[in-house]
DNA sequence: TGAATAGTGTCTGTTAGACACTATACT
DNA sequence: AGTATAGTGTCTAACAGACACTATTCA
């Protein structure tokens, strides 16, 4: 049966039905100390409140009051906790039962954030950077956040064998090999330093700057990335270890 | 459903406020007549109604008392419109905000669904296959449907350069040659037949049957799907023109 | 035999991987 | 000079595209 029983002489179609919980979070990742980090806030300890002391990702219900969209509440969401501004955002999928609140049916729109290296430190007092280790994180989440944070993960490895996404994570100049080393790091294993070049500098989005990198060694070029540019995508991934 | 500890009418936090609407659209891809449809129903004409009148896609409020959970939801409505049980379901993304429906703030969680040839016909009396055309379908839809249309036709093309997705669009059994027609249908540009081929059967997705499809000419090696196969994912694309 | 489509083979272009080699800083 | 890292060049492998060529059916 569809659920419009035509009982009802109102105006518009009858809308007294339970309505599930809605509400948005987010995976914000950064790189910090050659590792991947994800945000994470610390629930309430108010016993009334649910998973109370755990840590959770950032986000809240939906105001539909404040909120015009879904993307207007993920970035209000983001700016209460790290006052970044217009990062990457992209949707990542929602989430919703019966079971994954105990105050109710509830669904959750669930978005993947990018933040560049020198605005990671940026955070609320509440917010925290967590490593991930493997395909998570060390400490139990609330409510199914191990979930998202694990489908977070695989989407961004996932992307980042054949796309620019993290330029996202760089600061605003970087060298290649600092580049590459990000690349490493969110997949997990080296990769080839020609090849990782030779794509990188003909996929036209980075540009020198008239600058280079000192250390006690052969200086390396600074680049920056182009401006107003979208993500590119490469026609082939890396080729994965067989 | 077990664990469901909440028998008493708990102090747990105030959760009274507004709630948006939660509702769950299909976009049911389908080939007919080498086109890709789509499928639409048409909306109540009553004026209480939105919309009264206008195609739109099958979908409908999250009944909490029904759905355990949106994907379960999803293959309720879509069982509903076709009879189909468990095809390809995948979750597109969710759209959410003030405007979208006019009874108030509204969040939809969107699936993208490929039915297989032989069961497009299966469908309600109330539901309808409409070709697409370009980047969406001839009608203006309700609500932002021509946008969540749109997009779900764009993630079929982007996905079907690199993925076996159409195997779920074929027939029990169907020919090389026609697998690569809905390829080129769907991508709606010509593919290269050597090429073509020498990727389809080194994925190890497919496997020859002992029949053949007879014409006017040399007749065809028949084909079925290898059993419990995922979607495989190749690690280049076709390449685009230029 | 000719038309039509199925299916194969051969060559080229692109790009990733392996790895050696050169370049340029510091100590 | 020695070391460390930046950056380049050369060869190979994999695979898509172009396209010619062969194969098998029917009329």
């Amino acid at each position: 049966m569809p659920s419009s029983p035509q009982s009802t002489p109102k105006p518009l179609a009858n809308l007294d039905f339970p309505r599930p919980l809605t509400t948005v979070d987010i995976v914000a990742f950064a790189l910090r100390d050659e590792r991947l980090h994800v945000l994470l806030v610390q629930r309430g300890s108010e016993p009334d409140e649910p998973f109370p002391g755990l840590w959770a990702l950032p986000g809240g219900f939906v105001d539909v009051a404040k909120d015009a969209t879904l993307a207007d509440c993920a970035l209000r969401k983001l700016r209460e906790k790290t006052g970044v501004a217009s990062p990457y955002l992209e949707q990542l999928g929602s989430f919703g039962s019966a079971a994954r609140d105990p105050r109710g049916w509830s669904a959750t729109h669930a978005y993947v954030v990018l933040i560049p290296a020198h605005l990671a430190d940026t955070i609320a007092a509440d917010a925290s950077w967590f490593p991930i280790v493997g395909g998570g994180v060390k400490q139990k989440l609330a409510f199914d956040h191990d979930t998202i944070l694990s489908v977070a993960i695989t989407r961004l490895r996932n992307k980042v064998e054949y796309t620019s996404l993290p330029l996202y994570l760089m600061p605003a100049e970087f060298t290649l090999p600092e580049l590459q080393r990000v690349y490493e790091i969110v997949l997990d294993r080296a990769l080839e330093k020609s090849a990782f070049r030779t794509r990188m500098l003909s996929a036209d989005v980075i540009e020198p700057v008239a600058r280079t990198r000192k250390g006690p060694n052969r200086p390396a070029q600074l680049y920056r990335v182009k401006r107003a540019k979208a993500p590119t995508y490469f026609a082939r991934t890396f080729n994965r270890p067989s």
